[in-house]
DNA sequence: AACGTCAGCAACCGCGAAAGA
DNA sequence: GTCTTTCGCGGTTGCTGACGT
């Protein structure tokens, strides 16, 4: 249903369309910014013969009418880098959305509102999740079992207690650094590269990442260097080695220099 | 069949940031 | 440097269809 709204402009009083959009406005819309591209949006709607409002215009090219957009049916995949993206980046829609080719925020935002936010999934439930269909396709999770080589058998259960203490939301800069990569690098590697750089520029206004527990994890440097093994919180000591009174903690995995060395962590992490 | 309730989703609104004058 | 305009984001609203009574 179209109403019309009285809204004030330079030129006085105006009509402006509010609510659901037709399909001739629609065409209108998508014949003038293919033509004139999708600039202006302010002066867009008169020129293009539509009475509705610069916003409205750009909101329904964004979301609906842009080539590329992919609509429903939201895979679970897609769902679980929802849930991870949430808990690191929090409603910051846009950005998540820049992580999901062909979705767009307000898309994002509906289903998170609708669905995921009943749901009280932590990360350890997703990864637990991840680390039974691994079990599930391939029998047994021990890499010297394992038919697909010894990466598939770690289990880097980060807990949601460490995610959340990692989460350096007082380095949004870093982290947009991060985010702000095409799709095609993003790339789990990215953020553990940065978590380190936080301990070696100097912890600056921030969490740093000795305070995140990111030494921890033995980080490799981008010089390649390795990052001492501080402490046994992973379950591996001070020596690097493993100990199996740590094990009981929430990062485990049967081979800690493998995993620093895996070249896809995204596998493990984001999946 | 009529009515009420609820969930899902499209669209709007307000605000802050960025860009331009 | 300041003011104005434009853009983009996140929160919220309200319409619609499905379902239950």
């Amino acid at each position: 249903m179209v109403k019309k709204t009285e809204r004030v402009g330079k030129k006085g009083v105006v009509m402006v369309n509010k609510g659901a959009w037709t399909a001739e406005e629609d065409q209108k819309l998508v014949d003038y910014i293919r033509t004139h591209g999708d600039k202006k949006w302010r002066t867009l709607p008169a020129k293009a013969g539509l009475n509705r409002c610069g916003k409205s215009c750009r909101l329904r090219w964004l979301n609906y009418l842009r080539p590329g957009i992919k609509r429903g049916n939201i895979s679970e995949d897609e769902e679980d880098l929802i849930i991870r993206l949430h808990n690191l980046l929090g409603n910051r829609w846009s950005l998540i959305a820049g992580r999901l080719p062909g979705r767009t925020d307000n898309e994002i935002k509906n289903h998170w509102n609708t669905h995921l936010s009943k749901q009280t999934l932590t990360i350890d439930d997703l990864n637990l999740k991840l680390n039974t269909k691994h079990e599930g396709v391939h029998g047994h999770s021990h890499p010297s079992n394992n038919p697909l080589g010894p990466m598939q058998g770690f289990k880097p259960t980060i807990s949601e207690e460490h995610f959340d203490a990692w989460l350096p939301e007082n380095n949004d800069e870093l982290v947009s650094s991060w985010v702000d990569l095409p799709v095609s690098e993003f790339d789990v590697e990215q953020l553990f590269d940065f978590t380190s750089m936080l301990d070696v520029e100097g912890n600056e206004g921030g969490s740093s990442g000795s305070e995140l527990g990111v030494e921890d994890y033995g980080m490799t440097h981008q010089d390649g260097c390795q990052e001492p093994i501080k402490n046994d919180l992973c379950g591996v000591n001070s020596q690097g080695s493993l100990d199996p009174q740590a094990m009981c903690n929430p990062l485990e995995f049967d081979d800690f220099d493998q995993f620093i060395g895996c070249q896809d962590y995204e596998l493990y992490f984001f999946h």
